[in-house]
DNA sequence: TATACAAATGCAATTAATTTGCACTTATGA
DNA sequence: TCATAAGTGCAAATTAATTGCATTTGTATA
């Protein structure tokens, strides 16, 4: 498999071009949600076999480069795909059935609203995760009861 | 040392009252911020000597019980008391000086503002890390400048 | 195209955080 | 006071993540 795509993105970052890396960012882009190392380990190596310290040393260069941001959460740290595309936007995580979804990226007004929030200390980055009941699970629970 | 109002609270919540816990819980409430684990134990042996063991068995239970809150972070998990007395409150983390502060809890505006950004999921819980540069920091890198 | 060199890789070993098994101790309620 | 369930210390086990080192690969340049 050839990844012209990700692999222009990645000279474009001045990270080496190699299939590994090539792979890595391909399987962060195609799967849309946050992803652990293992899994993404795990994607990976079925088309491009290659050793989990190999990615640990990717996800760390793509963080540094800013092809990705990290979002650690109580099941370990997850990776999700930034490029220029992808803006930063909040999460949602569903306490019934664990799963991660991506919310809107948040607009102006929210800025302003952290930025009181925060005092007299500069905000830079906002780091957001709901949790509750997702919709499937809502409508799950209201069936069965 | 005797800790009168920690066994309360302990029993109260139905968790059996001992010195180590006590001691624990003691330290979560005068260190007016999250700490990890290492750390805990750490301050709480300086009067009561106990085992790491002990400490990360008991912010397990203590979390089960609702006495703590677990934030996960880039540095690892840190605990902070979460009693009756303390609401649930957003965070702020200085990326210069990596000092974590707590903010004043979020009102009611924030509750529907975030409730709108989940859409349909039901929005039970906020988990909110604002970072940037914190006040000290700032004064400092203007001066610098 | 050949080549030199820095970066990348696999593999094994290491580190650090957290958990667990087990024998012994302690708190609590009858 | 006694019984018993829960708590504790200690050592060992687990797990995620990092690192050292020998080898390979990508890329810029001759």
């Amino acid at each position: 498999m050839i990844h012209v795509e990700e692999s222009r993105e990645l000279k474009q970052t001045g990270i080496k071009n190699t299939k590994n890396k090539a792979a890595i960012l391909r399987t962060l882009k195609e799967i849309k949600r946050p992803i652990g190392a293992n899994e993404l380990h795990y994607t990976c190596s079925k088309t491009t076999p290659m050793n989990l310290a190999t990615v640990y040393r990717t996800l760390q260069q793509f963080e540094k480069g800013g092809l990705l941001r990290a979002l650690p959460g109580k099941e370990g740290v997850l990776y999700e795909y930034s490029g220029a595309e992808r803006a930063e936007h909040p999460h949602f995580r569903c306490e019934r059935c664990g799963e991660l979804f991506c919310l809107d990226p948040l607009g102006f007004d929210a800025a302003l609203f952290f930025s009181a929030l925060a005092k007299h200390h500069r905000v830079d980055k906002v780091g957001l995760l709901l949790s509750g009941l997702c919709e499937r699970c809502r409508r799950n629970e209201t069936i069965s009861q």
